[in-house]
DNA sequence: GCTTGACCTTCCAGTTACTGGAAACCTTAT
DNA sequence: ATAAGGTTTCCAGTAACTGGAAGGTCAAGC
């Protein structure tokens, strides 16, 4: 497969397919004699698992930890525990601020009456805190 | 003040209040002739707030925005209050998302027994969707 | 007067994970 | 032969800083 092809079945960009392979984390299987990149079966997968590690806002670093204990037959699945653990503490410590966010946000659109007059409550706990 | 003065007293690290001045954000009000950049009260208050702002997680351009909005005494609060509701949508919209994204990694964190055995409902996940 | 240390300056590079664009080469069909 | 579409590499830009290098400035102490 050329990478228009394997970028279609994987269901990411060209340019991203490129990307991970510049980075080393998916490189093609092979080069035709013109210079294009060739991907097997086993490199598709290997895409679409690196698209949904994506998509659960796991690292390109993270990725190819997955991608080797993936590979690695031998591993112990602790290791990959630890690695989504600590992803789930990240978007843990990201909901509690943002629900903190939320709050401050959502009292000072309502404390705001929006009109064309400049009383801003909004500026002014920007201003005073 | 000297830049060291009034990081210090706006809680900011020089190196951003000089990038501040650099994309023009909060501007030194002048220089001595060495080239130091001097700040007054106005700036100093100027920088407090968009360190708050920032915070609440606006962009540097809508601390442009909110800065611009914050000196005109002529302003419309409606104003303000767009800015403020868009960022509010942002963050229910980012909220959503790790909600989604939380209840999966539970799911499969608690899912794998993590022990030294190489099997994994993680990597599986990830793998087969 | 000289040195030392703390401050300040500018400029360049690196961070994350791509994305857009340019110039040029390859392939396939007409 | 040519045109369309796919591919290559390389460079630059994104957001908002942050780190570091090389060098100028200022105040204090000897």
């Amino acid at each position: 497969m050329n990478i228009g092809e394997i970028s279609k079945r994987a269901e990411l960009p060209t340019k991203t397919v490129r990307y991970y392979a510049d980075v080393g984390l998916v490189k093609p299987t092979g080069r035709t004699d013109a210079g294009y990149r060739t991907y097997d079966d086993r490199a598709l997968r290997k895409l679409i698992f690196v698209r949904r590690s994506r998509a659960m806002g796991f690292s390109i670093d993270d990725c190819r930890k997955l991608l080797d204990l993936f590979e690695d037959q031998t591993r112990a699945s602790s290791e990959v525990r630890e690695i989504a653990k600590q992803r789930l503490t990240e978007v843990n410590d990201k909901l509690a601020e943002l629900q903190t966010l939320k709050k401050e946000l959502s009292m000072l659109v309502h404390s705001c009456n929006g009109d064309d007059r400049p009383d801003c409550p909004i500026l002014e706990a920007l201003d005073r805190g």
